[in-house]
DNA sequence: CGAATCTTTGAAAGACGTCAACATTGGTGG
DNA sequence: CCACCAATGTTGACGTCTTTCAAAGATTCG
C-alpha cells in the first residue's frame, strides 16, 4: 500500500471538481485557506480509505476516481451503500455524528483523493455558517436518496432494482463534459449484485436477459445502456 | 378534519419534550423567541400532516403522539420509512433540500403537534450556527440509521427484519420515565408489514411463530416483547 | 346488533438463493 | 510472448422463502 502524497493542485481552487463539491459555496480566500491543510494522495484500485467501525481524523474529498462505500452484512457479504465519484466528500458523517464509521470506503480504480484533517475542517464548519448550511443541504439530499432506496429494496424485485441501479450508475460513470454516445459501467458482477442486494448469479441472469432484450449491451464486464426508456419503464415496475 | 389550534404550552421552554428535540441546544431566550411563531394543533388519529410530493411552508414538532412517514410504492403499497415520536422534527429536509416532500406524514394516534412557519425557522437556522450544527448532527445520525436499514432490507429475510424492527419499536413505544415491565407495541399488522416490507400475511405468520416460541406475547393487536435477547439473536441472523 | 375493518389460515405459484460445474479473463512469471 | 493460475463470469438444477389469492374468523365502533 504505497500512498504517494502529492500536493498538486496546490490549492483546491484549481481543482476541476471544486464546483461539484461541498466547497463550491466558499469564497476564493476561504478555499485557499482550507487548501493549506489538505494533502492529496494517489490510491491504487482496491485500497481502503477507512474501515467500518473505525474513527477517522479527517475527511476525504475525491479529486479523481471512484470509491465504493459498503457495510459488511450476513456472512461477510458486502452491502454497497454508495458509489462515490469526483467531488464527493467522505467521512464527514462520522466526524459530525461523533461515531465510528458505518461503512468501509474502498477505491474502485486508481484514484487521486485529498485528505483534510479534522481540526481545520471542523473549525471551518463551526465558523462558516454558509459552509455548514451547504453540508446540511447535502445531508438532507442524501436522506432523500436513501428514502427512495429503502422503498426500492423493500418493494421492488431484483429486475426492477437492477434496472433502477443501472440508470443511477449511468450518471456515476458519465464522463465529465460528456455529450452523447456510450457510457460504460465498469463494475464487477459481484459489486453490482452487492449494490442491488442479490446473489451474483441472479444479477448475471437478469443482465443477460436485459442484453437479449437489447436494453443494454454487454462487452466483457463493461455494460452500456442502449434503451434508457425501456429501463426506466422496468424500474418503475410498469 | 378539524384542526384545533391550541397554543398551550405557550413557550416551548415548558414543553416536556424540549430536551429531546433539536431545540435542546438553544438558550432559554432563543427558545422563547422561536416559540412566538409556533402554533400547536390537536390532530386526530389518521390525519395527514403533509403529503408526498407537497411543499410545506414550515416544520412540525411532535409534542405528544406518533407519526408514520411513508412513501407510496408499487400498487400504492405504503413503505413506512419511520415512526416518529415525541420530540421529532418533521419536514426540515424538504425545506433545506428545497424539494417537495419524499414522504407522507400521518398521525398514528391522537396527537399534539406544533407548527413553526418556514420564515422564522430558516431565519433561526441561518443566524444560529449552533442550532444548524445540531440539525446537521441529527441528519448525519439519521443517515447512519438508514445505512443500517438498507443493509437489513438488502440482506436479511423477513424473520430477521421483523425481529429487528420489533426491537426498534420497543424504543418507540417505551413510555416516558419507563423503568420496567411491559412495553406494548400498538400498530396494525399492515403497518408492521409496511415497515419491514413484506406481505401482511407473511408478517402475521412470523408473529405467530414468535408468539409460539415465547419471544413475544400477542394480545389482540398489541404486541409485547418477552424475550429481548432471543429477538436480538434472531435479528443478528445467528 | 351489524357493518366494516382487521386478523388469521390454507393452498399454490413464483421469485430468488444456493450449490456445483464449467468457461472466460486478466495478470504473472518464465 | 506464451503458458498458467487465480479470479471472475456463466449456466443449470433444485430447494426454500415469500407472495398471492381466497375465504373464514375476530374485533371494533357507531
Amino acid at each position: 500500500m504505497n500512498l504517494v502524497p502529492n500536493n498538486l493542485p496546490n490549492s483546491c481552487i484549481d481543482c476541476a471538481e471544486i464546483s461539484n463539491s461541498a466547497f463550491e459555496i466558499l469564497s476564493e480566500n476561504e478555499i485557499n485557506e482550507i487548501s493549506k491543510y489538505k494533502t492529496c494522495f494517489q490510491f491504487k484500485k482496491g485500497q481502503i480509505l477507512f474501515d467500518e467501525g473505525s474513527m477517522l481524523n479527517g475527511v476525504f474529498c475525491i479529486n479523481k476516481g471512484k470509491v465504493k462505500l459498503y457495510k459488511l452484512g450476513i456472512d461477510g457479504k458486502e452491502q454497497i451503500i454508495d458509489i462515490s465519484k469526483e467531488g464527493s466528500l467522505l467521512g464527514f458523517r462520522m466526524l459530525l455524528a461523533e461515531v465510528t464509521s458505518k461503512v468501509t470506503a474502498e477505491t474502485l480504480e486508481n484514484s487521486s483523493i485529498c485528505f483534510i484533517p479534522k481540526t481545520p475542517f471542523l473549525k471551518l464548519l463551526s465558523t462558516n455558517i454558509k459552509f455548514q448550511g451547504g453540508l446540511l443541504k447535502i445531508a438532507c439530499q442524501e436522506l432523500g436518496i436513501m428514502t427512495d432506496s429503502i422503498t426500492n429494496f423493500a418493494q421492488k424485485p431484483v429486475r426492477e432494482r437492477l434496472a433502477s441501479i443501472l440508470l443511477v450508475l449511468m450518471g456515476t460513470y458519465r464522463p465529465k463534459n460528456h455529450i452523447d454516445g456510450n457510457i460504460e459501467i465498469n463494475l464487477s458482477r459481484e459489486d453490482l449484485a452487492n449494490i442491488i442486494g442479490s446473489a451474483t448469479e441472479t444479477t448475471i441472469r437478469v443482465l443477460r436477459e436485459f442484453n437479449t432484450q437489447n436494453l443494454i449491451k454487454i462487452r466483457g464486464r463493461k455494460i452500456s445502456i442502449i434503451d434508457e426508456k425501456g429501463l426506466i419503464s422496468i424500474a418503475r415496475n410498469s
